[in-house]
DNA sequence: ATGAAATGATGATAAATGTCACATTTCAGG
DNA sequence: CCTGAAATGTGACATTTATCATCATTTCAT
């Protein structure tokens, strides 16, 4: 069971491909390779950032609290993802929890390294640029959608994306186990709300239920439900 | 009214000041120098980027728009602001309008130059890597408030941060002059709301009413209503 | 296996917010 | 100075959504 950066099939998939040679043997000499357990936190909201963490499998949600204890999913982070990046490079505390919301594994790069990668490494900072671009694109779009949307249409919209991000199991099944009220923190709902809307879509046949897991029984009515502002 | 960028103060105050004595030779010959009237657009959702600008000065807005019609200010621009280059970087359309909410100037920096400057500068990458993190910082916090805060709050939020980004005018007022149905595009919220809540943040004394213009007469209790406080 | 705790579900109700209709004000252009 | 269009403001009402109370079901440690 041992981690080595050169030929960690993760690495080909993130920023850190555009390593050398000696740069892979550096991070590879001071990354941790740590399991993370179901419900564990990486960071929490206020801490100050002392290395990121590159997703090596697993999910975690990205969460924001507020004062009365509620709770955002802001993003997920999938194997492949960096998380803790942006606080550091903003030069501010952590902003978000990081929760594993299934059994997993990463690595933690500590910040001086990151740091000497990204100064030393133009390739590799222009696709760190690039990466931060479109999840700064993605925030913009969820954005929007919290501001002119229903919570019908948010849920609609909610189904698809997690049917892309997570696929789909043997039976057809969206491969992820979320509670009820992490989905309601991730459609920015209550949970009771978000109760009532599952029976309501699996009345109208949008969705159906296997167990605890939804499968996807009609995306475009899905799709025209989250578009259409009717 | 010459543009020289070897002495232009706003390019002091961008990544662009990482540049060296030949690349900001080259950002002055390829550069274009504009003048936006209220009003007018930049970019307009779905075009392709073929460059970035510059804010030289006036203030811009960041819209996106849904199916209805409706519209959601996502950011402003100001001096020394990018816009554009989210797109440019992601490899993606346009996915908001930018539009001068005041008469402006923006330089015009076509792709090929920036992306140059990307690969053969280090710092500089870092430097908008790190300007982007911010946004994308702020972008988290913006999510979150829309989804945990009343519209209430949020207006709290919204004049605080307005008067943080706009400073105040000779008489204290906040420094900008919006529509009622931008305020509320920017809340989040329909025109009728906003206009009912802005007669009963004034009747509360939260703020104070000069001609188009407010006042901020006690951000104490508006940053409470807004639970910034914590 | 069993009871406690967490989660899921449902109804009743209240609060927040959107929508529509219309009055009033502001203001640019003739 | 008029005048019509745009912007602002107000009231009545509908809809959405949150909240609270309650109960059923599942999960899980012992």
């Amino acid at each position: 069971m041992e981690s080595l950066c050169a030929t960690c099939p993760t690495r080909e998939k993130t920023a850190f491909r555009l390593l050398d040679g000696k740069q892979v043997e550096t991070l590879c000499a001071f990354k941790r390779h740590g399991h993370i357990k179901k419900g564990e936190e990486l960071f929490t909201e206020g801490q100050n950032v002392r290395g990121i963490y590159c997703v090596q499998n697993g999910h975690f949600k990205l969460t924001r609290q507020s004062q009365s204890g509620r709770e955002t999913i802001v993003r997920f982070a999938s194997p492949g993802d960096f998380i803790g990046y942006r606080a550091l490079l903003a030069n501010e505390p952590i902003s978000l929890s990081a929760v594993a919301i299934q059994d997993a594994h990463a690595c933690f790069v500590p910040a001086d390294v990151l740091l000497n990668f990204l100064e030393g490494n133009g390739p590799f900072s222009l696709e760190l640029l690039r990466a931060t671009c479109h999840e700064l694109s993605e925030a913009n779009q969820l954005l929007a959608s919290l501001a002119q949307k229903t919570v019908k249409q948010r849920l609609a919209e909610v189904f698809l994306m997690l049917r892309a991000k997570f696929n789909e199991d043997a039976e057809g099944c969206i491969d992820i186990d979320l509670k009820r009220s992490e989905m309601a923190d991730l459609v920015g709902t209550a949970t009771e709300s978000l109760i009532r809307l599952l029976a309501q879509f699996e009345r109208d046949q949008l969705i159906a239920r296997q167990g605890k897991r939804f499968k996807i029984t009609h995306p475009k009515k899905l799709a025209q439900l989250a578009e259409l502002v009717d």
